[in-house]
DNA sequence: GCCAACGTTGGC
DNA sequence: GCCAACGTTGGC
């Protein structure tokens, strides 16, 4: 059971409107970077991820699951890239921001602090349960 | 196949 | 709003 991070800028697409959109889920399309098709493409029915809000409040905010498996992704006119489908889990009762990532030491090698830009980052089980100490959740 | 130029992202 | 980091493009 993998863990993952997924980054939207919320003027583009939130967690609230994630929230709205229900069990039946919404494609997380848009993705042009290999790296991050690399890590959709790992991704299996279930898994989990937290839903990172960029820019404006650079904070974790939610948590989000796959529902379905990496798919063509139709607005790709290249056909080059896929993408999956999420379905919002819950907010996080406190949301965990950037600056208290970086605070945390053991949270130093997560990609969101080594690589900011990658915008679908795979998370380490330690790293996810630290996140979600912080945010108050039980795990 | 190299690399300079350019565009985009995202933290500050 | 600036700029560093990174990915992509295109000329050679």
């Amino acid at each position: 059971m993998a863990y993952w991070l997924f980054k939207s800028e919320p003027s583009t697409w939130s967690f609230e409107q994630q929230l709205e959109a229900g069990a039946e889920g919404t494609f997380w399309n848009g993705v042009r970077n290999h790296l991050a098709k690399q890590q959709m493409m790992a991704m299996q029915l279930g898994e989990r991820g937290f839903f990172y809000h960029s820019n404006e409040e650079k904070a974790i905010v939610g948590v989000v699951e796959v529902i379905k498996r990496y798919y063509p992704d139709h607005t790709d006119p290249s056909g080059k890239f896929g993408m999956v489908d999420v379905r919002a889990v819950s907010p996080l009762k406190r949301k965990v921001t950037l600056a208290d990532i970086k605070a945390e030491p053991r949270l130093a090698n997560m990609v969101l602090v080594k690589n900011s830009r990658l915008s679908v980052q795979p998370v380490t089980e330690s790293e996810w349960r630290i996140v979600m100490a912080l945010a108050g959740e039980a795990t």
